[in-house]
DNA sequence: AGGTTCTTGTGAACTGGTGCACAAGGTGTC
DNA sequence: GACACCTTGTGCACCAGTTCACAAGAACCT
């Protein structure tokens, strides 16, 4: 298949997982693996690895399976992993903070390289090597430090301005973990992690068996 | 359509956005809200407001709408939002910390009761309120506080002990932090929410872009 | 009462994604 | 070289979820 091809929504969701899993691998060492093994360490199942890489091309072997090496390579290729896309962080609260200092972003081409707040008191301070700035000097920042990614921690209130100085500035990726719903031009793309959502979820489930469990 | 009747997964994942957008309506005041207004307040379209609802039963009005108050009560209660699921934060980090301080939990039913974390300058203090346990602990202090949520925010290395010593403990709801495939039960739900998977897909995205600019 | 307007509830078509099952094609052995 | 054995790549059937489009039903106006 034409590696420049669309590929999935769905795969490229998973490419990470497959990236992750070939960690197991060492680097250097010849090493072969099947889709079994790989869906193992993936998580899913082996004819979803198959048809998820042979979207990016025929890498594999039959018989044998895919080179580790050259496999990680494909998928980092496909992946982009190579560019390193600086971070700013909006709203240094609680949560802001683990971000900031998150060491699994920076490891994987993602450095914080700026965070606002709107907190007088944290204003000008440097939190864990970040230094932090107004929310009105976001477009600054952006523009000066090439940021290419927004994370909104804000509180929800503040989320939506949040989101359109981001816009407004140029950024077209945001992850937000506000508990609201954010609006912003189609070509902005826009990942939303609500945390109290996905545990209103578990309950859904709990609450549920705990209903079959009395029936 | 019974109230009691197996609801799609997809709509219960949107049910909590629904919740969240009826905020928007005093409690108390007779309103009315047409699945057009609810469809914006959560950021989907009517038809899917319409569709989701219609699992929980037929509790709109032809040619007037949903009535606010009863909607959410209706919701509520598909949900289970009146139970209180106590929670237990494994592994006090960074992101550890932010969680077991997090408001949006505790508001929403999620009391965070302890907290656990191998570092044994962390065990036996209280953070933020929440008492550290050593990992050892934790099947005790699960059946003690009867805790129905377990949360991993330890290190990849340490999370599948974590998960097997919850799900040993009778834990059956885990959401998990840690970047790395967790196994346990069919009976057990786990939610795993990826940061640096989240923002490698945003990494993609960015990635294609740039290339299809340079095309 | 009849007609107009509005909004729900839902059948039906459509879409994206999943998983089976097997042919294609490669390796290794005798 | 023939044969047995592997594992990939993929056509196809299937499934969950989405979206369309419209009949059914309710309120309001004249």
């Amino acid at each position: 298949m034409a590696p420049l091809a669309r590929i999935p929504e769905a795969t490229v969701a998973r490419l990470p997982l497959y990236l992750r899993g070939l960690d197991a691998f060492p680097v250097g060492v010849t090493a072969t693996v099947s889709s079994d093994e790989l869906a193992d360490l993936a998580g899913v199942n082996a004819a979803k690895v198959r048809k998820d890489l042979s979207h990016l091309g025929t890498y594999g072997t039959r018989g044998v399976g895919y080179d580790a090496t050259f496999l990680r390579f494909q998928i980092s290729q496909a992946l982009g992993v190579a560019n390193v896309w600086p971070v700013v962080v909006c709203g240094m609260g609680n949560l802001g903070r683990a971000l900031a200092n998150h060491t699994g972003f920076t490891d994987r081409g993602f450095p914080v390289v700026a965070a606002t707040d709107s907190d007088p008191n944290k204003i000008g301070t440097i939190v864990d090597g970040v230094p932090v700035h107004a929310p009105g000097e976001l477009g600054d920042i952006v523009r000066r430090l090439d940021v290419a990614i927004g994370v909104i921690s804000t509180p929800a209130e503040a989320a939506q301005g949040t989101a359109d100085a981001l816009v407004a500035a140029g950024v077209t990726s945001i992850m937000s973990f506000a508990p609201t719903v954010l609006s912003a031009p189609d070509e902005v793309e826009i990942r939303s992690v609500d945390l109290a959502t996905e545990l209103q979820i578990l309950g859904f489930h709990l609450h549920r068996n705990r209903i079959a469990g009395d029936a």
